[in-house]
DNA sequence: CACAACCTTGCCGTTGACGTAAAGGTTAGG
DNA sequence: CCTAACCTTTACGTCAACGGCAAGGTTGTG
């Protein structure tokens, strides 16, 4: 995941190394899904940059690239983030990484402990913030299921033939008791 | 649902019947963190209606009102559903509601089966959409702990005054296997 | 070299989810 | 009964996250 650096002309000789095949905003967006116009808007907010431009200025998209895009799509999607809160985290993501590399030029004990006081005060702000949207979606789903359950429940009578048991159906909604156990 | 006593007469007597409070929008705003303008556009976009209105057309909130609108904002800001998709959540569970009084007025076991099917089949597609977003949170904060740990790793070092071990520092990103059971 | 099919930047339009202000009506305390 | 502090509807403004043109340049295949 290096293409924060320069484009620099990498151009090895074409020897039979590996073709890395460079492609096109239109081939990339088809694979992933996503617009042209999208994955610029995303290079515009800093998300990503395409690793190199072809002579004519075509923007050229690398492994990497798509990886970072699918990443990006994943944590839209999936988790719901908005685009300034992935870049965040993406920012962070690079701030490891370069702590990372300062962190093995220097010998001074001082330094590399508040290097890493650092990151981990990052990772833990990143953590509680995940964490919270994951237990709560988790709750949601122990809900789903106990619902599905009960349906289970009264297809297994319905198949004996029988009248439905007395049973409770207490749920008036909105119980927010205790529920969550650790995890 | 069923108040039927109006707010103004302050019948103080001694019967134990829960006052069942009527709170204004602005107080409900307050109490959830929310504006008055937002509780006004969820009613617009009839993701919820207030339990009743005062002579002068006031909103009236219940309890009932808070916990909906709470679970709506739980949605929004921890899962990141839109507000369309909440509302079609909402809806499930209101055809949830009235399949079950449906449920208990017909004898007939087709019928009877058909609708417990029926809901079957939202109750999958709820879970389906939810533990999707779960997993792929869970996932997310198994690997910021993993970095978490790492650092911790780091300190432990550093507080051995030791050079640091020769580990190895592999794969961060991209590990895309089993890695979160249900639960 | 012609040209269709891509690409570029620029810019205005749209949708969702509200903010905010206007012009008036309602409620509760003094 | 008065009045401040709420409330009502209506309506225009805003910001994020794109969609969709226009006007022109680039690529590679015949």
């Amino acid at each position: 995941m290096s293409h924060l650096d320069h484009p620099t002309a990498a151009v090895a000789d074409d020897s039979a190394v590996t073709p890395a095949p460079l492609l096109r905003i239109q081939e990339v967006a088809a694979t992933l899904g996503l617009t042209t116009r999208t994955i610029r808007y995303y290079e515009e907010l800093r998300l990503l940059e395409p690793a190199g431009r072809s002579e004519g200025d075509y923007r050229q998209y690398d492994a990497d690239d798509i990886e970072r895009l699918r990443f990006i799509k994943d944590l839209r999607d999936d988790a719901g983030f908005s685009l300034a809160e992935i870049g965040q985290l993406l920012e962070d993501e690079a701030a490891r990484r370069r702590n990372r590399a300062r962190f093995r030029t220097t010998t001074d004990a001082a330094e590399r402990r508040a290097i890493i006081d650092d990151a981990l005060g990052r990772v833990d702000r990143q953590i509680a913030s995940l964490r919270e949207k994951s237990d709560r979606l988790a709750d949601m789903v122990d809900e789903a299921e106990g619902r599905r359950a009960h349906l289970l429940d009264h297809i297994a009578e319905l198949e004996a033939g029988r009248e439905p048991a007395p049973h409770d159906h207490a749920r008036p909604r909105a119980g927010r008791a205790a529920n969550q156990a650790g995890r």
